[in-house]
DNA sequence: CGTAGCCTTGAAGGTGATCAATGTTTGTGG
DNA sequence: CCACAAACATTGATCACCTTCAAGGCTACG
């Protein structure tokens, strides 16, 4: 396959420590494809034959709940792994999460043979694999370790976790265009909730909006003062 | 170090795949530390120096709230790993939670040298240990899942998790001897809350007790029915 | 025998869910 | 280009679930 157009990938975290005909070996017969908005990369339930690395665009990795609606586990954006975590789960495993495009979106998709061959028997992508999987795993827990706190609390360490950390002057945006619907899944709350939230915030100046429909802005001092009070 | 007495470290789930030399050396300078009831085995924030994998009896491993609480994240019993995940993250780590024994509990106690030696360039060790963080990372999820729906269901569901699955009869014995005070800590819900649904299933024989201070057994159909209705 | 940890119950109160209605934006097909 | 549907945003009213607080009892253990 052509990866000339792809260079990005060879910067990506979980190829840190490796060289490039390593990377290359990693990538055979990995395939290009695109998303639009909203459509879906892979379902729960589906054989895992594959899983993705994420170009471009960002994806949400969303599990059914029996009530009807969609809690979102994971928001993965450019060089995260999608769906790759369950291939080690021997054959026969199926995706414990659907993953869908959040805009367009483009993944290399790999085959699972791919992973048997190459990605099993290299430490250092399992390390790095296992790495991802880590801070996947914090960020659970942090959320579960405020559980007990009330939602404005829950709310303003979601919206810190998802600032820009570029820069660090007082405001920031949020590195991802997040609906209100999207935040209330994540924190597995109702939407009403999160909108009479940040109504609150955009009232107080906690977060400001530059155009009518642009991003959101953060004013992260005031957002950690509005929490501990 | 004398592992003659503890033949059981070569059956754990960790150590699969592996031969008993590669196993001996990734036990390298490894020691045994024994703890009576409620003893920690290693504190959050202390330096991630050493891991442990639990020879007998259970450890929990908790995070402190904002709000002075303690969460439990995770129930670890014979074979399971306690601080090894974050053994990958680099020099000057600490541990991300603490681990406390629950009753007597024997370990044993891995210097971060042997990991980086003989774990860290082990591609099936890596593998293993991925195995491991994603069980754990998709009981996270389940209940992630389920933040939605009412506390009777999400403690049915904690309580099914439990149950030994060895037999498949009607009912069952809870696998750990679990506190309401760790149920409710587990959960993230406050204890009243869990004591007054566990006394209307006592009550209705969705849960029995055998002798007064003994174990308590479930009836898993009805426990399934209750949560339904 | 006193303390610490856990269990239990009841009463009161608040947070967030639910329901219903309406507006806005975006995308789609005629 | 317009009409319509689908997804998202918003607001208010009501209510249930769960928390909080207070008080007391039980058991284990030094």
């Amino acid at each position: 396959m052509g990866l000339e157009n792809h260079e990005i990938v060879y910067q990506f975290e979980i190829f840190k420590n490796l060289n490039r005909p390593t990377i290359d070996r990693a990538l055979t017969n990995a395939s290009l494809r695109q998303f639009k908005h909203r459509e879906f990369i892979l379902r729960a339930g589906d054989p895992a034959e594959f899983f993705c690395i994420v170009l471009d665009g960002a994806a949400k990795l969303i599990r059914h709940s029996p009530r009807g609606e969609d809690l979102i586990m994971h928001f993965a954006v450019q060089g995260d792994l999608v769906g790759a975590l369950v291939m080690n789960q021997g054959p026969g495993s199926v995706f414990p999460v659907s993953a869908k495009s959040m805009g367009p979106t483009r993944v290399l998709c790999i085959p699972k043979a791919t992973y048997r061959e190459y990605w099993l028997p290299q430490a250092e992508i399992q390390t790095a694999l296992n790495a991802l999987l880590y801070k996947r795993m914090s960020t659970i827990q942090d959320d579960k370790t405020l559980s007990t706190s009330p939602l404005r609390t829950r709310l303003a360490s979601f919206l810190l976790r998802h600032v820009d950390r570029d820069s660090d002057d007082g405001s920031q945006a949020l590195s991802l265009a997040l609906t209100r619907q999207e935040i209330a899944d994540s924190l597995g709350v109702a939407v009403e909730s999160v909108i009479r939230i940040m109504r609150d915030w955009l009232e107080d100046g906690t977060i400001q909006r530059q155009s009518e429909k642009g991003p959101e802005f953060i004013d992260i001092k005031k957002l950690l003062e509005s929490v501990e009070s």
